[in-house]
DNA sequence: GAAAGCTTGTAATCTACATTACACTTGGAT
DNA sequence: ATCCAAGTGTAATGTAGATTACAAGCTTTC
């Protein structure tokens, strides 16, 4: 076997074309990130990035094409980064609070949370970028997710109709109390404490609900 | 120098400047939403409502100002339209169920995705406007929600511990399934049976949890 | 060690607006 | 009817930024 069969961090051929590619991508991101796709100046990533105009424009066609270098390189790297392996006999508790504290804490880290605003915010303009991002990104989780619930629905720990519809929702419940919060309040900084509390009671909701049942 | 900073649904009078303002304001939504911020240019607002750009100028100051006004005025209507009036004796089943669809129907029409997509893109520039959009409605939604959960509990029909955190909680998981998925995906149009079927289900689901009980 | 092919820096080009200036018209209160 | 504030159309002005052109300087490969 030579290497494994995925991606990213080879290391060493780095020819000086790869070295200029990642410092543009690097700066690109910064820029696209702070001033969104618009306001953005390519001169600008050039001076952040060092090398020149030319060079870029070489790289990567034009505007859009970085910029679509830009978001599926960090659209993939960021998705990759909330992968949990759930092994079909850990507890339901234990299993969700796992992915759910993963997950939320890789997104409420600023650079998530704004390449998630800029991702939204691309709408008409881009619409494959949204849409590569969700394939990519939370579906994958969820089907994880549901592959998990429906393991431990047989192990008759839990009941539920549509696996992927539930692992859809707790990933939902899980990231909206903090982060829908962080994305529209760019002051809310939760802490991991936060998060731990969040999620506890996230899990708690989507295990036993809040409807009174009468005593065991 | 924008006008007078209020508002609202005055309808005798109607000026000529009231026409102007209200054609300005109505094509700017348009553009804004299309192209967002920065794209989107003065004099194709112009064109599209009719009148001068010298008067356009006039009533909003500049660029930003036509954007705040728009924004302000677009969100107010949003979010007054999200509210549901609930009785202290409506059982929860009900409640809940009324308060989800009729925000969820709200938030799926594509004028509300756009508008809200446009927020959250917003991001460094004018945090303001995604905070205040955030105190105006969700935060007020929810707060409606939670005194209504806090009437329920005290019935004795359910039990939590923090009634606006549950309260948010359950706006946001009943927006989760189809809202969040239609954001990144402008391909996605549930019609009401679908969201009737999602409420359903987050009801369900907020009630209950998904935990095996003992049988009663 | 020299040609071939990237790189680089800098300086055009070319557009696309925001924003103003101006000269003129018009609605409606006096 | 008259007058003034507000509205209109058109044409500057000025800036900013994408994209290209050009004339050199490195690297690499044969």
């Amino acid at each position: 076997m030579a290497r494994t069969p995925v991606q990213v961090t080879e290391d060493a051929p780095k020819s000086r074309g790869d070295l200029r590619r990642e410092a543009f991508l690097k700066a690109a991101l910064e820029v696209f990130l702070e001033q969104g796709y618009e306001a953005a100046s390519m001169a600008e990533i050039v001076t952040r990035a060092g090398g020149s105009l030319t060079t870029l424009y070489n790289q990567f066609g034009d505007k859009q094409g970085l910029f679509l270098a830009m978001i599926s390189e960090r659209a993939q790297l960021l998705t990759a980064s909330m992968f949990v392996e759930l092994s079909a006999h850990t507890p339901v508790e234990i299993g969700l609070t796992r992915i759910a504290e993963q997950s939320v804490t890789k997104l409420l880290e600023p650079a998530s949370l704004e390449l998630y605003r800029l991702i939204l915010g691309l709408g008409a303009k881009f619409p494959d970028v949204a849409l590569a991002f969700q394939k990519n990104g939370p579906d994958r989780v969820s089907a994880a997710l549901a592959a998990y619930l429906t393991d431990r629905a047989e192990a008759g720990e839990i009941e539920i109709e549509d696996p992927v519809e539930a692992a859809y929702l707790f990933i939902s419940l899980a990231r909206a109390g903090l982060v829908t919060r962080a994305l529209l309040n760019p002051e809310f900084r939760p802490g991991q404490d936060d998060i731990k509390a969040s999620v506890r009671t996230c899990v708690n909701l989507f295990l036993n609900g809040v409807r009174v049942r009468p005593a065991t």
